[in-house]
This record gives structure tokens, sequence and C-alpha cells, in this order.
DNA sequence: CACGCCGGAATTGTACACAATCTGGCGTGG
DNA sequence: CCACGCCAGATTGTGTACAATTCCGGCGTG
């Protein structure tokens, strides 16, 4: 048979993204085989893969019974930013210390990417989120490798990055969104100038601000079921 | 064949006690077929196994050509007790306000064996480190339930416990042992008393002076090869 | 003598087969 | 009618075979 290579990581990325941007919903099942079907591969790269999510916490995996979405209560979102705003303002602090200037025009670039994508009128909606969601993440991974802090680097791109950064720009007016764009800019300045006290309490403030948009989102729609958020399933 | 279950656990739980305890020093290949060989299994499981260790962080995987056991550098330990004093501050501020009842008799429970493993006379000295190591974790995990927080409780545990804690009190004498057994009384004490600031400074100075230790340790081998550690190892 | 090509051994990546386990429905007996 | 156990289908856990890749050393050529 044809035993392509690279299927492993192909299979978890695609995982990856059906969960992140809420294809696969929280508490649906993540059949091994089914899911093979769907990407054409066998068991054991979808395995892999199930296993590497399982690690980041996308999925919940029990013995004999397989894998499914993981849901999180609005609890947990909470406490999930809170964790997110110490950990970025962490690695803001230390990028300011650190940051090298071909990394401080990678964090430049995506400033700009992040404008431009903000700007330009889109044909289609979810494309428009997409450019955003990329500009953002560059953003913050320019910081992030700025920090020279690797465990850091991965606990925040592998732990915390959950569904929810993705679907929180669904939930961000223009005005928000514009926002998020000047503080990116205020975190960028404070870094070149060396501030990291200035920086960590800026991107502090930059990701409670979501967390409010995003909690004040989930009091709303509350009760009702949402087609992009279950928050049942608590573990 | 016998096909026996729960192999993949064991092998997990096997392999990670070499890698933490220094049998598998850093830079060692860790080939599937002779890891398979030593614990009698086939290669799936240690596979399996080998995947969960590098989204730890404990083994480096590339590609095709295999996992190797993950050396750190004297500035990642530095950085990486940065961290952890930060997220076990925050997990001791967390605990000040949510602990219940049965987790403080826990926390409680972990700092007597704590100081009961610290007076007994063993006649195996690993036997006794191995009862500190364990008192140890109980006192943190206990705190980490406290906090209510399974994220947070999950970096902790499964990313940052690199082989550092347990190789610390190899060079902790017995002065800094009961420093360590001090602060955890003063830590459970602010956490009954529910004030979660000082419950984190607390917790964060106990870090950090276990970091002192270990630096100064490292410092003081430097350029030999020490037989626990070997600090080269850049990715 | 330096350099690059080729080939084989070692090792990982993928596919597949089978055993163990779980789930749900059905039938039997109280 | 309900409780209990048992059987069949579905799914995961493990073992194993084979394909693909990498690594290393020998050999030939300039």
């Amino acid at each position: 048979m044809a035993t392509r290579r690279g299927t492993t990581q192909s299979a978890y990325q695609q995982i990856r993204r059906a969960i992140v941007e809420g294809r696969y919903k929280p508490g649906q099942r993540l059949v091994e085989q089914r899911i093979g079907e769907e990407f054409e591969l066998s068991r054991t790269p979808v395995r892999e893969a199930l296993r590497q999510l399982e690690a980041e916490g996308l999925v919940h995996h029990e013995a004999n019974r397989g894998a499914v979405v993981r849901g999180v209560t609005v609890e947990e979102v909470a406490d999930l930013y809170d964790l997110r705003a110490r950990l970025e303002g962490y690695a803001a602090e230390l990028a300011a210390l650190r940051i090298e200037p071909p990394e401080l025009d990678r964090l430049d670039a995506g400033i700009v990417a992040f404008g431009a994508a903000l700007a330009a009128t889109w044909d289609d909606e979810l494309e428009q989120l997409r450019a955003i969601d990329a500009a953002n993440r560059e953003v913050h991974g320019a910081i992030l490798t700025g920090a020279h802090h690797e465990r850091l680097a991965r606990l925040l791109e592998r732990t915390v990055d959950v569904p929810l950064v993705f679907q929180a720009f669904r939930q961000f007016d223009r005005a928000q969104t514009e926002r998020s764009h000047l503080f990116h800019q205020l975190i960028r300045d404070s870094i070149a100038a060396g501030d990291g006290q200035r920086a960590s309490s800026l991107m502090f403030e930059h990701i409670m601000l979501g967390r409010d948009v995003l909690l004040d989102h989930l009091a709303r729609i509350d009760a009702g079921v949402d087609d992009l958020f279950s928050t049942g399933q608590a573990e």
C-alpha cells in the first residue's frame, strides 16, 4: 500500500483545525476509524494525532472508550483567560528584555498584517476571520519567540491556545478588534523600549479585555445552546 | 499472543521514571525496539509513551530520527524555575480562595508525611529521597487540587515537573530540606486563612529558594560533567 | 588525496490483523 | 412489569509486517 509520509502531522492539523473552528463540537466522539476514512489514512496516524491533541487538552480520552472533543464551562473560560493573561504578561516582560531585531521585525510585520486584514473587505467573512486570526497569532507568536523561553512558548501555543481564541473574533465587533490592534502597537512600543513592566501590564490588560468580551457573550447566550459553543460537558 | 492491557501506561511510567531519576541521560537515544525489549512489549505502546513524553517536553523527537532524552541548559533551568514560581504562586493564590476541607486535610497529611520522611532514618538513602519527593509532590499536588484550575494543574504536573525537582533533593542538605518543610507550613496557614496574596508570595519564594540551590549547584560543577546532570545538549 | 555517489544496515512511519473491552438490546425469570 | 444476564456489534489496545527514510562506510573518479 501507498504508506505516505507525514500523514500524522497532516491528521493532527486537520483535526485540530476542525476542533478550533468548531466543526467538531464539544462532546462529539472522535472514532479513529471514521476520521481515518474522512482523511483517507489508516487508524495509526489518526491515533497518534489524537494522543497529541489529548496532551494539549483539546480532546478527552478514556481507556477503551476513545476520544471526545472537550468542552469548557464558563468558569473554565474565565480561569483559562486569567492564566493566559499571566503567562503572556510574563512573556511580554521577558520579550522586553530579550527580543532581537529580527524578532521585532516579525512583530511589526504581524501588526501590519493585522491592520491590513482589518481594513480589507473580504468576500468571505470566514476568510477575513482567518486572516485576522493568523495575523493575531503572528503578533503573539513573535512576542513569544522574543521571550526566548521555549517552555513558556510551548505552554501558550499548545495548551492555552484553545478554540476560544479563534471563536473570540466572531464575537469581536469592529471597535473591539481595532482596540486589539491598538494594544498590539502599545505592547510593541513597550517591548521595543525595553520596558518589561509596562509590556507585561499592557499584555495582561489586552488579554483580560478579550476575556471580558467572551464572558459577556457567554453570559448573554447562557442557558441556550449556541451553535458554536456548548458550555456544558464538565469533566 | 498475550496482548496484555495497560502496557502503554506502564511503559510511560517506567520510561518517565528512568528519565526523571537520571538513569536515561540527556542526549541518549531512545530506540523504540530496544526499549520494547527492555520492558518486554512491542513497539506500539512504547511509541505511544514516547509521544506523550514528547508532549511533556521530556524527550525531543525528530521525524524519521527518533527520540532522545532532552537536556536542559543552565539558562533553561533558571527560566523554568521562574516560570514555575509564577504558576505555583498563582495556584497557591487560587487555593487560598477555593480550597475545600478535604483538600486541606490532604495538604496537612502531605506536610506530616514530609516531616516524617525527613525525621526517619532510612537504610537506603535513595528510598528516603523517594519518600521525601513523594511527600513533596503530595503537598504541592494538594495545593494544585485546591486551586480548582484543571489546566493549571496539568501544566504544572506535566510540563514543569521535569527531572529537576527530583534531582534537586539530592542537592538539598538537611537544613535546606527543613526550610522547605517550614515554607510548606507557612503556605498552608496562609491558604487556610484565605490570604491569597501571602500564599502566593510564600510559594513564589519557596520555589525561588529551590531555584537558588539548584543554580548554585550547577554553577559549582559547571564545566565538568556531573553524573546526574549534563547541562549541554542545547536543542 | 578529496570529494561525491552508491548501497546496505538500522530505525522510524504506516498499514493491517487480531484480541480485549465496552455498549446496548433482547430474552428469560422472578 | 422489572431486574438481571447474556450475546452481538462497535471500538479501542496491542502485536506484527512491510515500506520509507536516514545514516554511515566503502568505493570509484577526478
